[in-house]
This record gives structure tokens, sequence and C-alpha cells, in this order.
DNA sequence: GCAGCATTTGCACACGCTTGCAAAAAGCGC
DNA sequence: GCGCTTTTTGCAAGCGTGTGCAAATGCTGC
């Protein structure tokens, strides 16, 4: 390893002409030191080039600035929105976001986890699809905040973001049912996850409200290649479905290829899709997909907010509304 | 914040009835402690759950383990790809990335930039799109291994890995000419990022060599609807080409959806295509994309090689090839 | 000038760890 | 058992910072 010689407190009190816990001062928003002695330390580490050394800052204080962010699929479209505008949101807040990766589902995701806290994060961001309770637990225990989203298990403490996906079910109901479609399908995948368990339950109750009954396909994970698998499924039935809604847009976006190139079905006309997440794709001309657009900017704030918060924060549950953008994939937008 | 109370070395060595040092050399791999206080240790630990205090122990070695990864458009397929592998091998190499995001072009970049200084990051591997030299100088002022990804700027003391994008460029050519093309385009952002350039310059020098001249279009940034604009741009031409090299998957699919939807071409029949990247979406049947891969394992495993391995690390220059996927936007695959 | 007060400043200790050094223990050949 | 070498151990001095406390300084009103 190349010596690295950062310039140390001391030698910019030297310069200054100060003692070094000045210097600490000066860097500390509402310690007490005089302006004419905090300008002298400014000036002079900004001559030496010196930067607070975080580590032993994180040591003295109890509180290391950084925050946690436990993802899988990080390459997926969704996540990676999110994952950009959690990363912006904690800049702004003067946090640094360290990244967890989890999409292998060996021993390397505690690990990699345990790892985190050895560097005494603040707190965690939970984004993965695995529901791995012991996960939430250690970092609970390790004293961390925890925001979970998209995620209701009952962990008391942290800060649960959901979206409504019940209401948002509901209203996809009343636009096929808006639309003439009468044989109505859910396309999932076997994750399992909270949401898209909520999705798929509360797209079936509203259906029924109506009297409909509603064919479940799911498969695999949820990604484009589940959507072609549950599209071969759903629409080689003898009745076939004339209305899906897909509980992720990739998933609808294998669907809708499946759908037009491999079953010569015009969408709307003979099939009415609606998504979810709204990744960028959605709007891609090939798809116009309709879908519900998830209010990422909100939720990243709502993290970020409330685990920068001083004091105790004790845990919340937060459910944000989903938003329907129509496009062209439902007959009459 | 709560009062976080983490178990310290003190304690395991305590109950272990050890030194602190015991402890401390315990969890050294290579130190110099008998196997049976190591596992006098490692138990004690184990019961009282104590975890090695990274900030501490990075304080002391004068080394944090940890890799700050610099990069814009994180949203973007290519690089939330090139990111997940990136961790992976990071987790896999024990060392824990922090993710600084440079999509805000004001001061935040910078910002962010000195925080990850401030903690002492050991390297930064920077995949971002704005060629700011100033901050590769930050890092490696700060005694940072740098490795650079995509952008050749000659920074003495760095590890660069390069796609040879000249001989992929040249290959595009021969694809377009044995399928009878003849109106060669190539479109680019205005992003002017080396590997961009080195495409664009490379494909009009190949051309040339054929006695081909080639039209150039560049716009905006590096995404979906500059791919529609200079679609817009190129289809609207007297001479309308009928093969066009996209500098990136995303703008090929812009190019792409805009050719078929808006001008009712048929690829490819009347127009071919191809891309770079091999992003996912270009495996997708609406868009069957001839493209580029990257060898995206191989570059996220030669990157933390080298920013993990001991001694002094020189720089070095790694160019590795991409590789040609055969779709359908190309006539006689 | 002085008492009385608020504001600054420096000292010194703490944070939790690593590591050089010397002392202690262990191993070895006889 | 004794000399010798090798391994293991504990001590203590750091690493770069924050902060309580007491001393010092600066004000104010008389």
């Amino acid at each position: 390893m190349s010596q690295r010689d950062f310039v140390s407190a001391d030698e910019v009190a030297r310069r200054a002409g100060v003692s070094r816990s000045a210097v600490s001062r000066a860097f500390t928003p509402g310690a007490s030191v005089s302006d004419a002695t905090r300008q002298k330390v400014l000036q002079a580490a900004e001559e030496l080039g010196y930067q607070v050394n975080h580590l032993a800052r994180g040591l003295m204080r109890n509180e290391s600035g950084i925050v946690c962010l436990i993802v899988s699929d990080v390459a997926t479209p969704y996540r990676s929105t999110l994952l950009r505008e959690l990363t912006l949101q904690l800049q702004l807040a003067g946090k640094v976001a360290m990244l967890i990766n989890t999409d292998r589902s060996d021993g390397s995701v505690n690990r990699a986890l345990e790892q985190a806290i050895r560097y005494r994060a603040d707190a965690s961001v939970i984004l993965s699809g695995l529901p791995d309770k012991s996960i939430t637990e250690l970092c609970l225990r390790s004293g961390q905040r925890l925001v979970l989203i998209n995620r209701d298990e009952d962990q008391s403490g942290a800060l649960h973001i959901n979206l409504d996906d019940w209401e948002a079910a509901s209203r996809v109901v009343t636009a096929f049912m808006r639309a003439g479609c009468s044989r109505l399908a859910f396309a999932n995948s076997e994750a399992g996850t909270p949401s898209l368990m909520a999705r798929e339950e509360g797209f079936i109750a509203a259906a029924r409200e109506h009297g409909l009954d509603v064919i479940v396909e799911r498969h695999g994970s949820t990604g484009y290649e589940a959507g072609r698998v549950v599209a071969q499924r759903l629409l080689t039935r003898k009745e076939r479905p004339d209305a899906v809604f897909c509980a992720t847009d990739l998933l609808a976006c294998g669907l809708m290829d499946a759908a037009r190139h491999q079953f010569s079905l015009s969408i709307p006309q003979q099939l009415c899709i609606v998504g979810f997440d709204d990744i960028e794709q959605a709007s891609w001309s090939s798809y116009r997909l309709t879908t519900f657009a998830q209010p990422i900017g909100a939720i990243a704030r709502e993290a970020v907010a409330w685990l920068s918060q001083g004091g105790v924060a004790d845990g919340r549950s937060l459910t944000l509304q989903a938003d329907l953008i129509w496009r062209d994939s439902v007959r009459g937008g």
C-alpha cells in the first residue's frame, strides 16, 4: 500500500497558531469558537488540504455518518432508480452510502452485512427482495435505524414505507371493466414479497367485488423472462384472458412481447395490460404501458429525513399512493 | 440517536481470560497467536456478539477497506449492471463499497467525493460519465488507488480498463458491408466520453478504408430519447441511411423504435442497426439487437484484483475485447 | 479600576483498535 | 536438569479525533 500521509488537525493547529481543540471545534457546527479563530483555522486547513478524518470522528462520536443500502437485483430498472434517488438524497443530507449487494443467496449476504456493521453504520435501508428476517434483526440489534421499503414485515422501531397496493389494484379492476374486459388474469413471480402479494390479493378481492374471477400465474423471479413464461401459460388457455395485471413492469414487458410476437395479439385491442413501477422502458414506444408510478422521490426523501433526524426515532409506517399513468396498453384511457 | 453500545475487545478479552492484544491478534490473519487462545477468543466473541470496529482498525492501519464507486447515471442498464458486478466482487474480496452519485453536476459531486476521502477510502473506481479531471486528481492526491473504466485519459499510476472500441467499430463496418449496406451512419450523444468517441472515430476510419462516408449525428446525453431525436434527423434525409451504428444500446433502442413506429421502416430489411453494451433490453424480442457485449465480469474482476493487491500497485492499461452478439437487427447474421 | 458575567481556549482524557518490544512460556537436544 | 531457539503473550504507545472542565479572556455597567 502506498504511504498515504494525510494532514492532521495538529498540523492545521500549528499553522493557524491555535490549539488542536480549536481545529476540531472549527469543523463542528455549533461548537464554541470565535469567528476569528474559525476563520484562521479554515484558511490553514484550506492551504494544507486538510480533511477531517471521519474514521476518527466516527470513533469518538459513536456515529459514523454511514448509511448502508441493502439491495438485491441492483441492475433492475426499478431498483437502480430507487438507488439513484436514495444516494442523491443521502448526499444532500451529508451522509454517505455503503452498498450491500445481496444477490448471492449464499452466506456472502450475511458476511457483507456484518461487514457494514463493523463500520458502525448508523442506519440501513432495505430494498432487498429476500425477506430475510435475520438480517433486519441483526441491524436493529446493532443499534441501527432501519428503513424498510415495500416490505411490511412488522418490525417495530423501523420506518416502513409502503405503497397502497390494494387501492392501486382495485383501480386496475375498474379500468379493465371500463375497457370491457371480463376474463381477468394476474401475472406474478414466485418471489412472494409482501408488496407483490398485496397487489395480487388486492386485485383478486376487487375483482370478486365485481363478481369476476382471476386467473393467477406465478413464475420464477420478477423479470422479463418470467413474463414470457407466464404469457405462455396464460395465452394458451381455452378461455384466453383479455386483461392482465402484471405485478411488475418487467413482467409486463415480457408478457407483452410474447403476446405480440408469439401469439400475434394486438394490444390493447385483444389484450389489455397494466404494469407496476413505471420503469423507463414502460414509456418506450414499443410498449407504451399503462402502469403505476411509484413516488420514488418521495420515498427517498422520507427515508433520508427519518433516518437523519436527531433524537430518538420511533417506528413509523408510511403509506404512499402510486400514480396511475395512462398510456396505450388499456382500451379507453 | 439511540444509545448504541457495542461490545469492545476489552470485554471479549476479559471473558476469554486473555489480554486485549490477544483479541486483536485473533482477528488479524497471520498474526502471532496460538491456536488455543485464538479459539478461546473466537468463542468469547461469538457469545458476546463482538464485531471488530473497522473505524478504529482503519484508523490504526491507515487502510480503511473502503472502495468508493464514483458513478453517474446509476439507473442506466449498463451502469447498474457494472455496479452489481463490482459490488459483488468487492464483497468477495472482503472490501466494502461506498457509492458516490455524480448525477448532479453542481458542487455536490465534489462534496460527495470529499466525503469519501474523509472516510479514507483506499481506492476509487470511476465509471462516471463526466470526465472531470479534478476528481481523479483529488483521488490520487489523497493516496487512493484509482481504476478508470472506459475513459482513457492518461492518468499515470491508475489502472485503465478499456475496450478495443476501434476493433469493434471496424467489425461493424464489415458486417454492414456484408449485409449490402452502403449508406452508413453513426448515432452518438454529445457526451464526448473517450470510449464513445473512439467508437465513432473507429467506425469512420474503417468505413473510409472501404471508400465509404459516414453521416454522424450527435444529440443530448446517451439515452433512449437521444436515439429518437437522432433518428428524426437521420431518417428524414434525402439520402436515407440503410445502416446505423449506435454508440450505445439505449440510443439504438430509441432509434429503432422511431424507425419502426414513426417511419414505418422494417428492420433489418430497410435499416440495419448495431448497438453497444448488450444491455438486457437488447435481447428483448421487441428489439433483438445485434450488439457488442462488454466483458463486465472480467472488468469487475480485474478492477478488484488490482486494487486489492498488496504492495505498490503501479499504473497499468488493460484493453479487453467486446463480444459481437448477433441477433436480428442486421441482415445475414 | 473593579466586580460580575458570558464567551473562548487549552489541557487532558477518552474512543477502540494495532503493533513494536521485551518478557514469559514453550519446545528441543542432550 | 540445563542452555538454546522459537513461539506466544502482555504492556504501553500510538492512530486522529471530540469534549468536559477549569482557566483565561473579553465584555458590561458602575
